[in-house]
DNA sequence: GATGAATGAGAATTCATTCAT
DNA sequence: GATGAATGAATTCTCATTCAT
């Protein structure tokens, strides 16, 4: 409305728009699942109209690729930060256990986004440009890990970087995306405060003993 | 009037008719998820109409439960037939993870039913009576080899027999549940035949390597 | 399956089930309506099947009917009783008044079917033989009264026995027809039995204060 | 953009589409009763499709109650408007018995809804808050017409506003919603135009009398 | 006479999406 | 950029009725 910085506002303005709708949006299918999610819930949880929804994203399903790049770029951004490059291979390999299990302990919302996206075959990953070769970073920090540890003979199990990568993220993934059924069935919520320290250290520990493996 | 008899066959039928329902839905559901799942096409996939569905299950989400009920049976038969009492403890539980892989590499539409459960944070379990409590077995089944195993001096680790299994089924679970976002990010199909042999050896190696502890 | 009787019983336990079917029915109409009524509701609530609804009405909307014609046979049945003959005119027309009141007052579920055929604006009830000409009786019946009453000098108002009877019937057909609307705008329930013999004693004050009607 | 103001516009369309939809809702109501009527039907009459009835009502069920709601709000509107306040008890009393005679005549579709209302015991009058309490005004202007009455000696009859107004109620409602199954059963149709004066002078003429007492 | 399984036609309701302003 | 009204195409579910034995 003022003369001069109209333009940069709006876009300012826009940008905030289409936050808000990622924001929400994330929440409603991390709830609900893709064909589960209301456009309509998402656009009664905010300040703007479901008319934006589709201005801005298009369709529901382009709404939702963005919600996963979104949430893939965050991961990738966390993981970025790490820095175990410095530590003796041992210590390195748990530290990267433990920084795994805090972040998904930290963004369950991205956990149930990737168990939606399974069910549907990953067919909205594969059809995201910004989500191609998204896990190379990670498979070289635990290649160089392996390596160090294999030479310094800290570690004896031959172990490729993917499995251990799976090793360490299953464990992780499997605490908060199953924490319903387990609860369940089991009687114990996984995800509770009081066994957060315990199955941490339980992380770094079993990839620390696998990958020592000796004489099994 | 007859020799044979008129009723059963009648009642053969009937059986034969729901279970019929139930293998398609279950294919359904595990593609689709409960929401995107769709009631005529499960109908368009039988020998039956739609309005059998409603007539033997009610409803889709008592159809869904049906199904989920029908897959939880199942996998506890399979566990029931495991006899590892007469191993040596480190034979045991390597035992159990090796079936439990084995399982989950079978029952690749029950490990997607459980994700599904899992985004809707078990609601359904929840609402059967048939699921309550369907846990107890196999824990028992594992405390009873970590006692033998502490006993022997096999085992080191301090461990429970929660925790035990679902360090064991996370592994089993994600390789199958996750193939899908994995292989896109990472290239590689952890569910390929090629990697099977290898998987599979390694879940026993981890459980056996953890259990056995040592100075970590 | 006797040698001798078995005609005999057979038709008697016809009776029976087709009465029982006529009682259920009856009940599950004049509750829900003529389309809100379930045929399915009908066989749940007997200890015989849906199909033998079929086989001795041949469809819900002449079982209806066969309800309706039960329901008012019921009714002249009640009324071919009443014997007022022998009473002055005055104590005539209110022993009439007050009989229909307590007619009225057995026999809520006839007046539910009234109500619900008027909705239908009484189609079933042109459809059938047996309910025609119906009301001729109750009308000569006032008719005597009100001639004897004209003839002694009890009654002034110059009155046709239609009319008569209707006035007559409103005031017992509302009160149990409306009790639930009444109740709920006015907060009194006028079928409870407090309220019972003030107003039996008021539709015949009613009918008789007309009919003096004097000076009005 | 033109001088009109566009907003109003579009709000007086939506009102005018609502209100649309609830005459032809009321009639499609009246006719076929709650479950008997189609929400097909209701779409197929108007210029509007089925998917606004359930835009602006939500389902069938908040449909009628909607339909109910205005239709009594439309006859309290009525009440309202009559003035017997400046006339002398017994013209008062038969001004109301007229007014609610020529009003019952004239609003046949609402008689038709307390019916169908009372056959599903007013379940639904129960869920709205609008309809709470809305038969006071009435109680309360023939409280004042009994009280002057007994003051000025015209009336002698100790009478109940409550039962007063059913016995006046009644009548007019009986002749309307019974009309049917009345003209089946005597061969008259007690809505026809050659009646309405002598059955208009009727219901006067009863509740007089019926005050006015005197040695019955 | 009796029974449980089966069904076609239809009814209520939902949902992503677009239009007029 | 923004808004509320509008909608077509499904989708779940229901119901009276009939069939096979």
């Amino acid at each position: 409305m003022t003369s001069q910085p109209a333009a940069p506002e709006r876009q300012r303005d826009a940008e905030r728009t289409k936050a808000e709708i990622l924001e929400v949006a994330r929440q409603e299918f991390a709830r609900h699942g893709y064909a589960g999610a209301r456009v309509d819930e998402i656009a009664a949880r905010m300040r703007t109209t479901k008319r934006m929804i589709y201005y801005y994203f298009g369709s529901k399903e382009q709404l939702y690729i963005a919600v996963l790049e979104k949430a893939y770029a965050e991961v990738r951004e966390t993981e970025r930060v790490i820095e175990v490059e410095h530590l003796a291979p041992v210590a390195a390999i748990r530290a990267l256990a433990e920084l795994t299990f805090d972040h998904h302990d930290l963004h369950q919302d991205f956990i149930k986004l990737v168990a939606i996206e399974n069910i549907h075959q990953a067919e909205h990953i594969r059809k995201s440009q910004a989500l191609a070769n998204l896990g190379t970073p990670v498979l070289d920090l635990i290649s160089r890990i392996l390596d160090a540890g294999m030479a310094s003979g800290d570690f004896v199990t031959e172990a490729d970087a993917i499995d251990v990568h799976m090793l360490i993220s299953s464990f992780c993934f499997f605490r908060v995306a199953n924490q319903h059924t387990f609860g369940a069935l089991f009687g114990r919520d996984m995800t509770a405060p009081e066994h957060r320290a315990r199955l941490r250290a339980m992380v770094g520990d079993m990839v620390v003993a696998y990958l020592r493996g000796a004489d099994i």
